[in-house]
DNA sequence: GCCTGTTTTCCTGCTT
DNA sequence: GAAGCAGGAAAACAGG
C-alpha cells in the first residue's frame, strides 16, 4: 500500500525517476474532510453512475462541451469532465482526488487556492491547479494542442504525480481535433464536426433534430467525397462509407433511424450536443 | 509479429 | 431501374 508519506520523496527528488505510481493511493488518502459527504463516492463510481454522469464515457477535451466555455462558467458537471480528460490525457490517478472537494461549480474552483488544491488531491490537485491556471490565461486553446499545453504546464511545475511514463501525448493524438476542426480519425467524428461546422459544411449535412442527435445526408457523394480526401482514398463512395456508418449501430455511436439519409447520434456518440446540461 | 478495433471493399437481397 | 439500406464476409490498416 502507497502512502503520502511514500509520495514524498518522489515529490521532492528533481532528478531521474520522478515518476510514481499511486495506483494503489486511495481517494481517502487526501481526504482528511471526507465526511461531510458520501464517504463511499468515489471518481469511479461517479464515472459509472448514471445518475451523477449519464452516458458520457470516451470523452476527449476536444470534442468535450466545457472546453468552448471559461472554466468560471463551468458547472459541477463540466469539473468532473474537466478533471477526468486530465486524469486520462497527463496520467494522473483519478483516485487520489477527493471528489467530494471537486464537487463544486467552475466558479468555486477558480476561487480554490493552490493549497486548497493539494489537499484535495495531493500532488494531483496541485498537478491539476497548473492546469486550471493555464487554463484561466491561455483560454481553452490550451487544451487543443498537446504538446504545446505539456510545455506550458512544464513551465509552471515538473510532474511529480503521474502514473506510469510521465506526460505522454495521447487522445488528442488519435482524436485529434477541436471541436470543429475536421481532424477527427473515425468517420463518426468526421460527421459530427461536419455538423458543426456551418463554413466548412456547404449543406452536405443538415440537422433534422438537433436536440435528438438526428440528421440527414444531403449530399451523399460530396460527404463520400470529402471523406475520400480526409482519408486519401479517392476510391471512396457513398456506398462504403454508408457501410461503415451502419456498422456504428453495433456499438451505439449511431441510432437507426427508418428514414433514407437520416441518421442518429446514439448513447455512445459525444461532442455533438449543443449543451448536454 | 500478434491482437484488436476500425474502415474498406464486395456482395446479395430488399425497400423506396 | 436507380438509389439507398441492411448486413455478412473478408481484407486492409493503424495503434498498442
Amino acid at each position: 500500500m502507497t502512502t503520502a508519506e511514500d509520495l514524498r520523496p518522489a515529490q521532492a527528488g528533481g532528478t531521474g525517476e520522478r515518476r510514481v505510481m499511486l495506483d494503489s493511493v486511495t481517494h481517502s488518502t487526501f481526504l482528511p474532510n471526507a465526511s461531510f459527504c458520501d464517504p463511499l463516492m468515489s471518481w469511479t463510481d461517479l464515472f459509472s453512475n448514471e445518475e451523477y454522469y449519464p452516458a458520457f464515457e470516451h470523452q476527449t477535451a476536444c470534442d468535450a462541451y466545457w472546453t468552448s466555455v471559461h472554466p468560471e462558467y463551468w458547472t459541477k458537471r463540466h469539473v468532473w469532465d474537466w478533471i477526468q480528460f486530465c486524469c486520462d490525457q497527463y496520467k494522473l490517478d483519478i483516485n487520489c482526488i477527493s471528489f467530494c472537494h471537486f464537487n463544486v461549480s467552475g466558479l468555486q474552483l477558480c476561487s480554490m487556492t493552490q493549497e486548497e488544491f493539494v489537499e484535495a488531491g495531493g500532488v494531483c490537485g496541485e498537478y491539476l491547479y497548473f492546469i486550471l491556471q493555464n487554463i484561466r490565461s491561455q483560454g481553452c486553446s490550451f487544451l487543443n494542442d498537446v504538446e504545446e499545453s505539456k510545455v506550458a504546464i512544464k513551465d509552471y511545475a515538473e510532474p511529480s504525480c503521474l502514473k506510469t511514463s510521465g506526460v505522454k501525448s495521447q487522445g488528442c493524438h488519435s482524436h485529434g481535433h477541436s471541436r470543429t476542426s475536421l481532424q477527427s480519425s473515425h468517420l463518426w467524428e468526421f460527421v459530427r464536426d461536419l455538423l458543426l461546422s456551418p463554413e466548412e459544411n456547404c449543406g452536405i449535412l443538415e440537422w433534422e433534430d438537433r436536440e435528438q442527435g438526428i440528421f440527414r445526408v444531403v449530399k451523399s457523394e460530396a460527404l463520400a467525397k470529402m471523406w475520400g480526401q480526409r482519408k486519401k482514398n479517392d476510391r471512396m463512395t457513398y456506398e462504403k462509407l454508408s457501410r461503415a456508418l451502419r456498422y456504428y449501430y453495433k456499438t451505439g455511436i449511431l441510432e437507426r433511424v427508418d428514414r433514407r439519409l437520416v441518421y442518429k447520434f446514439g448513447r455512445n456518440a459525444h461532442g455533438w450536443q449543443e449543451d448536454k446540461l
